[in-house]
DNA sequence: TTCCCCCGTCGAAGCGCTTCGACGTCACGC
DNA sequence: GCGTGACGTCGAAGCGCTTCGACGGGGGAA
């Protein structure tokens, strides 16, 4: 293996300054930095990853935090940890994967062997128990999603509540007056996820806001659950044409449904969508949606790590504004009519 | 931060005792033992990462390169992602996410700078550029996947030649005498995805040797794409009764495909799919399937590495043997007739 | 009884890097 | 002309851990 020592013998310096010359951390002359840099280049050196974390205290390694639960759409995880990736290798570091599973043990752990300089976690709960851990942590993190209280902590997310609000404007903004919101699966509800409860308070603000009738209907995510709930909306809200989904596994399936009972989206109902653009894209009939931006979530979720890391002040709340793309799934009321 | 050191004075003991203690690399008294033990419980003492890995030249980390290529099927390699995170936990190891993106330098980096003790490849192609680089690391890797020559290289994958072929028999079994084989989307087959290519392998030859007339459609992640493959298979072989897919998200939109053009499953057409087994089971008509299993792929190899990290030889390659699930998407060709 | 060897422990020497203080040199201002 | 800094570099001191050789004591073999 060749070391420090070996490139700074090849280019007739001290340690110290091949160190300097690699971080930049003090003024090294242009001639001495280019025999440093061609020594490197020639004897193949890499510096030694723990020699460099156990000298400078910082391991340049985050930590990703992936949930497994069940009503979580596994591709938005997967492109999240991706771009969460992405973003860490531009600042030079990179990214260790745990699960769920491991608990605040796990959280503890990596923290506390210095094996990773600061924390990303994903599938926040209004009442995270991670929560107290995450603030006494010596080391910097970031939620994705808001908890309850999020005093303390850095936090990022779309803004659910926002993107809730949008969709019923945009329905009401077509001329409807009775909508329903198709949620995720109930335990989803039952055990706090912010972000789908933020969408429901928005929904829900936003009907009443605008005189609609509407309902909320949290829906299992299998075709014959969206069937059911099909059936269940036709039934209790016969006026009902429009409907916002916020449910990945369940949007397709629910519009076939929704056209095996009749109704044609989007001459008979609306339909607009909280989802990855690629889904809504995907569809036969293209969903009007909102998206889950969950590749800039990841990014500036990498960005205030490295701010903080970098000594500056955290910000505490970052709230993405929600932007609608307008597709084939929506039309005025009049023409149904 | 509370150090070896530390412990060592808390426990009356040398801090080598403490290391052998923790390590198990020297005999210890139990009675020593116990009183490190306590110390380490109650001075709430951890390891440094860093300075373990500097002494001892062993990170605990393994490398997991995810791929990010169109025409894979994102569950199933976060799955994976997740069983590979869960069994290096059982081996105290973790695990960093490399994106295929870094490429052959990311490798390189994680390798030579001693971040990982080893590395999981995902997603191997049959000519994979970074074959050659994994042959010449110091470092042991475990390919997911069997490129065309892998001599040197420790490979692990589902035999989806023998999976390919189970489908075929199935169908044959059944009586059907006409079938195709609904592939992966082409670019998959044009760089050379070896498990793609190894599934049409499997499937003409057991076509062949069954002596029932066949053919091979790769096929687009879209239902619109599903829905012209159905199209074009009734044009062109309208004795068709038996379809094998490979190729998850157009299993469902395939199958309505076939429904809308008059051809119920499995009255009129049996189906085979070579798919994960939650999504079989999740679809309207439950499929016969050969299940991809990524949790046992990624468990195994964890434990091939592990084997090498300690010095034991490395099998070379490991195919798991398919296991098909008989459920309601087949039936015999005599209830056709 | 004597010799050996194994058990259990210690001390010291690194692992390869960063960083701090120090030092010589040079340019500048007064 | 000399103090003052900034610049560029060096040497040495660790960072916290593992591991190697050594050593005293006790038990089994001879």
């Amino acid at each position: 293996m060749v070391k420090i020592t070996d490139v700074a013998r090849h280019a007739g310096v001290s340690p110290s300054t091949v160190s300097y010359a690699l971080s930049g951390k003090r003024p090294i002359s242009e001639e001495t930095r280019q025999r440093v840099a061609e020594s490197i280049r020639r004897l193949g050196y890499r510096p030694h990853a723990g020699a460099r974390a156990l000298a400078s205290s910082r391991s340049n390694v985050l930590a990703l935090v992936v949930p497994l639960r069940a009503g979580i759409h596994v591709p938005v995880v997967m492109q999240f940890a991706v771009s969460v990736v992405t973003a860490a290798r531009l600042h030079d570091h990179d990214v260790l994967l745990l699960t769920q599973e491991e608990g605040e043990e796990g959280l503890r752990r990596v923290a506390d062997t210095a094996l990773v300089d600061a924390l990303i976690v994903m599938d926040v709960q209004l009442h995270d128990p991670r929560l107290p851990l995450l603030r006494a942590l010596d080391r910097p993190s970031v939620l994705i999603g808001f908890p309850a209280a999020a005093d303390g902590l850095t936090c990022i997310d779309l803004d659910f509540k926002a993107a809730g609000e949008l969709c019923v404007e945009r329905l009401a903004g077509l001329g409807h007056r009775v909508v329903a919101l198709v949620g995720s699966p109930p335990e989803v509800y039952v055990r706090g996820t912010a972000f789908a409860q933020r969408v429901v308070q928005g929904f829900t603000a936003a009907a009443d806001r605008s005189g609609l009738a509407s309902s909320v209907h949290p829906c299992e995510a299998s075709p014959a659950a969206a069937r059911r709930v099909a059936e269940q909306l036709l039934r209790e809200q016969p006026a009902l044409t429009g409907v916002v989904v916020h449910n990945e596994p369940v949007l397709e399936p629910l519009i076939d449904a929704f056209g095996q009972l009749g109704l044609r989206v989007p001459a008979d109902l609306s339909v607009t969508a909280i989802c990855p653009d690629e889904l809504a894209e995907s569809l036969r009939v293209p969903v009007t949606s909102v998206a889950i931006p969950s590749a800039e979530v990841g990014a500036r979720a990498v960005e205030l790590l490295m701010n903080q890391l970098n000594g500056k002040p955290a910000s505490e709340a970052t709230l993405l504004t929600p932007r609608m793309t307008e597709r084939a799934s929506t039309a005025p009321r009049t023409l149904n009519a």
